[in-house]
DNA sequence: ATAAAACTTCGGGTAAACCCCTAAAAATAA
DNA sequence: TTATTTTTAGGGGTTTACCCGAAGTTTTAT
């Protein structure tokens, strides 16, 4: 028995998914969520399989939702829905842990065809995000990394600082920009050098860039 | 009808591969190649819509016959076939102008999907494929330069300083490295700064990298 | 061939980055 | 609640980066 959890703020939508599944003796719906932070609090209490999650969901947004889920849920598949077959969307949210990613115009079929690979530890991807992601591929060439280099969580003011050192700014920019003292944020740097391991603010920027950690 | 050519040099293979398609009453197989040029060669007196083509092909390898077809046959298909589920394979050959992607292990069914598929002018890439894709999308994202900006031609000296400036030297260990003085790397540094318009190495090596100016 | 432009080479001086240290208030996690 | 991490910030010093200027060499263009 499949444990679904729907988590999608359009009723209508997730009225008739339930209404496709529920015709199916291995699937159930475990529950609904409307927005981000209640997801969280289900799987909290209750056993989920798969969680069909809306990319773009109040409160807090799917692909917070989705790192989440991977971080505290390993178990539980998250199966991402959006009406958007924007490539942004597709990759960040792949990038945090989703198993597949599903169009909201997609088919009976294709809907059960996805749980079920998705619930079996493989990853869908309809056919027409498959050819989204395609074109952006080959419109991109050159995969810069395949490192498997491991990234220290950086803290949120770490990140602003980096994100600002990236920019060209100087110290004291940087300091004026965030209102707080020229020390501080060479503290902050300073942290960032150790953490990401580099020798000063070029190799900075550099494991940022070859590690998307400027978004 | 579908007028198909096998370019293979693997006899057994393209035996194989001919005897699933002349099964099928709308696909006929042109003609088979056992090398690149010979390719071209069987293009310019036949009419071709779809070409099977090994990326691994003798003489002249299967991106460039690729490219050559795109170039001068704009109306034939290529439906890439290779053993090798290579991520840099894949998006090489997509790149050039490859409709499809198939692995030799493909079944027969898939096989005759991918092709009608791609007369149809679609494209088609079996399951494995996608997820090599797949995979190597979420280690790249986004793709460098879509930029339209002018970047100017940088002299020997200048590249070579770039380069290690990038990989986090010291003006001195740079020096030290080309056997010039100090002096010397910050006056090409100095003429970096100005001809991209950075304010510092941070900017050198950001626009270095968007720019791919590193290799 | 000759002038103009670009490249390579340095010196001196200043601003910025980087390092080592300490340390307390504040926010998070266990 | 307690422990850990984050954010804040300072003193004091060394190293590096950046700016201005300049001269000899090479390349490019007329």
């Amino acid at each position: 028995m499949i444990n679904i959890l729907i988590a999608d703020d359009h009723t209508m939508f997730v009225d008739g998914m339930e209404s496709i599944l529920k015709s199916e003796s291995d699937l159930q719906v475990a529950g609904r969520s409307y927005d981000g932070p209640s997801v969280i609090d289900f799987l909290k209490n209750n056993k989920v399989n798969i969680v069909l999650l809306d990319v773009n969901l109040p409160g807090m947004n799917g692909i917070e939702v989705c790192k989440e889920i991977t971080a505290h849920y390993p178990d539980v598949r998250v199966l991402a829905i959006s009406m958007f077959n924007e490539e942004s969307f597709v990759s960040e949210i792949l990038n945090n842990g989703a198993k597949g990613y599903l169009l909201k115009n997609t088919g009976r079929e294709e809907l059960l065809k996805a749980i079920r690979t998705v619930a079996n530890g493989d990853s869908y991807f309809s056919k027409e995000v498959t050819e989204t992601i395609m074109k952006s591929l080959m419109n991109q060439r050159k995969a810069s990394g395949k490192n498997t280099s491991f990234i220290p969580k950086l803290s949120r003011r770490e990140k602003e600082v980096l994100k600002l050192i990236a920019q060209e700014f100087t110290t004291q920019e940087i300091a004026d920009n965030l209102y707080i003292s020229l020390k501080t944020v060479e503290s902050h740097r300073s942290s960032l050098l150790s953490k990401l391991n580099a020798r000063n603010s070029v190799g900075l920027v550099r494991i940022a860039l070859e590690n998307n950690l400027l978004d």
